[in-house]
RNA sequence: GCCGGAGUGGCGGAAUCGGUAGACGCGUGCGACUCAAAAUCGCAUCUCGCAAGGGGUGAGGGUUCAAGUCCCUCCUCCGGCACCA
């Protein structure tokens, strides 16, 4: 029966009562329980919490309650990640300051997480913007500049002239456009703040075998770092330089019948004399640079070069003379910016070779051919299978997989790897972010900010609207600050760094936020890290993912973390859409307001709709539904009607389903499926409203409920004369006896369509089940015959095959 | 092009050590209650068929007593990478 319940009469009433009782405090670490740190991705503050707030954040703590309730010691904490452009943007949108904002928006989003109702351990918390958060995140730039993994290099940019700063690579969507302004990238070269994140690559791919994470994000991280196995070789040219290679088919090294340098290769100006054809081939390059990304990848049918008149190249398998081209199709960037091109196994070299007429010379046959396949058709030239070598000397006849390592080893090759992954690049053109703890010395040389002079805090006395210029630099205070500690002529870096880099340990600072020594100590991280799961976002799989897994990795390197790998567990959840089924948008005016829907249901409505939509970690989208949220509403309701049921006896059939929920829920919640545990949850309603329970059930059931609707089921364990919060009981075991079915019913198959079913014992015997067939006369018109053979799978189906 | 993942009612989704496809919820239809409406309750709801029965999990093959689930060939959608040597 519906009972229609008022949310607000209880709702704000328990979380204050949660909140005084510092019911979700984390506290320090109990030994006699088990740990589990469960992290969610810290908000940025933008002023508004919005559903997929909720999403994110509601529906994993249905997890954290049930660990609590099973005794496990559970961290969850919450934060802010509060430096970046969108708080600077909105903030000079209405003529405040970034600070102002953000903090005034922190209080405001406090409020309403406090809505939720979640099990946030409040004492263990960050806010990225905290002087004493980045702090820590300066000092630990300054120990990175120090080992060399962040420098100042120089190189070609991604400049958003949205943002009006550098963004990195990972940071630019794979249409060339910024992922935070949708605005067209550039290409610039100017000096950057660098992080070595390539000299963690291997590790980066490695690592990830161990981790229980799902497969396609593992994959997309491989994918961005890009690893290729293959290898270095030299070829002497005829100006008396070396030029090195990248190739993964070292074993075609006697197909290679010409060398290919990328425009920008330094080798070319270098010996521009040399080439008798220069101002062709200037001409080419300055082409080629004016060329944006875009277009060049436009360009990729149609092949262009030009050929360096009067250099050679000398193929170091077999001595011969081979002609050097320059062409965009090879990247300064990939590699070592040249390769050796072997235009019969490889498309873009064929294009190129056939465009201009060099030779073609197969060295790779597919195995067990007599002929190379390519001699037997012209147009089937081209064959980029390994396969067995032919027409390379001594190899001939070798497995290609061989040859790669005895060719190479043959011509003084060295086998490596390369990557795609680039180094991240660091330093921000804007205000709202923590400043680059580096100054400079009158010869222009960087040094750190040393410890005792951190927090290295940001100026206040700039205009922080975004020129293009870092607005530290219009800071007096910051000038003279450096002056007065370093000495006259001594300058500041004046850029900031990008918000990613915050949020690269958040986590560690979580569990030690009071610390003044240290960012945490390393006995507080062997008592918690690593993290058990992180729940988060797939738009973070090769930012934020790649970049704290590489921080993580560093500090390990310098002793100051535990754990190499932060995360051992990964689920990421899928979106939430508007009604109409489109990303929700204010100008598509489909945006679904949480405050809104908590103030018509309540939160534990709105936390349960969210958790009943579909499989927790499976990243779909899910339209909201407006009449599935009232489904989840009604089904609280006929709860809150439920203690009308109680009685002194129940029927046996409740009790086994009891039990049978409570196996049901308590396999479902460690895998995530919310939405079947709920639905388990819905069945058990169902039934007892056609008959009675006890007092005892009620309050199992209460106690099952608890982690998915808080509010509700604390209201009625009080109603219902229970001491104590209903948080803080044990989640209720099933007794297996009680969770198994007395009888099943199968389905009854005859020749293999199903034809009815029978009612039996699971342990019935083949014999059993066919004497319960026999006697229905249900079965009679379709045995015509003995079975010829019977298929019996106990408390599954019976098949009998009848032949007639 | 390469690497992953997914295709099940009107909708969100259940069911995969191969064993009664469509749990649960939404929506819809009919009925009850009501002067009426809302709310609530009951019944129905994959499809063709009065029924008996037939068909059905993106398409087509195959293995099997039995296939949404396994194998092969395709198609579509989603995510990552892409002139990456």
């Amino acid at each position: 029966m519906h009972k229609k319940f008022d949310h607000k009469g209880f709702e704000k009433k328990w979380q204050e009562q949660w909140q005084k009782d510092n019911l979700y405090k984390a506290g320090d670490r109990d030994k006699s329980k088990s740990k589990e740190y469960v992290l969610v991705e810290l908000p940025y503050p933008s002023g508004n919490l919005h559903i997929g707030h909720w999403y994110a954040f509601a529906v994993p703590d249905i997890y954290v309650r049930y660990r609590r309730m099973n005794g496990v010691q559970v961290v969850y904490p919450m934060g802010f990640d509060a430096f970046g452009l969108p708080a600077e943007n909105a903030a000079i949108k209405r003529n405040l300051n970034p600070r102002e904002w953000t903090e005034g928006n922190i209080e405001y989003m406090k409020g309403q997480l406090a809505s939720m109702g979640n099990a946030f351990s409040w004492d263990k918390t960050a806010s990225t913007i905290d002087p004493n958060y980045y702090k820590w995140t300066q000092w630990m730039f300054t120990q990175f500049f120090e080992n060399n993994i962040a420098y100042r290099g120089k190189g070609i940019v991604n400049w958003c002239p949205g943002c009006n700063t550098v963004i990195a690579n990972e940071q630019v969507l794979s249409d060339g456009t910024c992922e935070r302004c949708s605005n067209e990238i550039e290409k610039r070269e100017m000096p950057q703040w660098m992080l070595r994140i390539t000299n963690y690559a291997d590790r980066l791919v490695d690592d990830l075998d161990d981790l229980n994470w799902p497969e396609h994000i593992k994959d997309s991280q491989r994918n961005w770092i890009g690893r290729s196995k293959g290898a270095e070789i030299s070829f002497k040219l005829s100006t008396g330089d070396d030029i090195t290679v990248f190739t993964t088919r070292p074993d075609t090294l006697f197909g290679a019948t010409y060398v290919v340098l990328a425009p920008e290769h330094k080798l070319i100006t270098d010996n521009k004399e040399k080439i008798s054809n220069w101002s062709e081939v200037e001409a080419y390059i300055k082409t080629t640079a004016k060329k944006d990304e875009q277009d060049r990848l436009n360009d990729t049918k149609e092949k262009t070069g030009v050929k360096l008149e009067g250099v050679t190249a000398i193929n170091p398998a077999n001595n011969e003379e081979i002609p050097v081209y320059i062409a965009d199709y090879v990247l300064a960037s990939y590699g070592t910016g040249a390769i050796m091109a072997v235009p019969a196994h490889d498309e873009r070299d064929f294009a190129f070779a056939e465009k201009f007429e060099i030779n073609i010379i197969t060295v790779v046959r597919a195995k067990g051919e007599s002929s190379a396949s390519n001699e037997k058709n012209e147009k089937s030239i081209l064959f980029t299978d390994s396969g067995e070598l032919i027409n390379s000397g001594e190899f001939d006849g070798m497995d290609s997989e061989e040859a790669k390592v005895a060719i190479t080893e043959k011509v003084g090759g060295k086998l490596t790897n390369t990557y795609r992954l680039r180094d991240w690049s660091v330093g921000r053109q804007r205000y709202w972010g923590v400043p680059i703890p580096i100054v400079y010395d009158p010869e222009g040389k960087p040094h750190i900010v040393p410890k005792e002079h951190l927090p290295w805090t940001l100026p206040e006395d700039v205009d922080f609207r975004p020129t293009g210029e870092a607005p530290l630099a219009k800071s007096a205070e910051l000038k003279k600050r450096t002056e007065e500690i370093f000495g006259k002529g001594w300058t500041p870096e004046v850029e900031t760094m990008d918000t990613f880099v915050d949020s690269s340990w958040y986590f560690l600072r979580y569990l030690d936020n009071a610390n003044d020594e240290v960012f945490t100590s390393l006995d507080v991280q062997k008592d918690w890290m690593p993290i058990d799961i992180y729940f988060g976002g797939a738009e973070h799989t090769t930012m934020h993912l790649l970049y704290s897994r590489f921080w993580q990795k560093a500090l390990f390197d310098l002793g100051l973390v535990n754990v190499q790998e932060p995360y051992q567990r990964r689920i990421n959840r899928g979106l939430i859409l508007g009604p109409d089924g489109n990303k929700m948008s204010k100008s598509k005016g489909n945006v679904i307001d949480p405050d809104e829907q908590v103030a018509r249901v309540g939160s534990d409505t709105v936390k349960m709709y969210l958790a009943f939509m579909g499989p927790y970690g499976e990243v779909s989208n899910y339209p909201w539904d407006m009449g599935g949220i009232a489904g989840l509403h009604r089904f609280l309701e006929r709860v809150n009607g439920l203690s009308e049921h109680i009685s002194e006896t129940e029927p046996k059939e409740i009790t086994k389903l009891l039990h049978k929920t409570i196996k049901k829920v308590s396999e479902d919640i460690p895998e995530f499926k919310f939405n079947t545990a709920i639905s388990a949850l819905m069945v058990f309603v169902n039934s007892v409203e056609k008959q009675s329970l006890t007092k005892e059930s009620y309050d199992a059931f209460l106690r099952l409920l608890a982690p998915f609707a808080p509010h509700l089921t604390e209201e009625l364990w009080a109603l219902a004369g229970n001491s104590g919060s209903v948080h803080t009981a044990e989640f209720p075991a099933y007794d297996k006896t009680l969770s198994k079915d007395e009888t099943v019913t199968i389905g009854v198959q005859i020749n293999g369509k199903l034809r009815g079913d029978i009612t039996l014992s699971p342990e019935a015997t083949k014999d059993e089940a066919l004497d319960a067939v026999i006697t229905k006369p249900r079965f009679a018109p379709y045995l015509t015959a003995k079975p010829a053979k019977v298929i019996y799978v106990p408390g599954r189906i019976l098949n009998l095959i009848v032949n007639d």
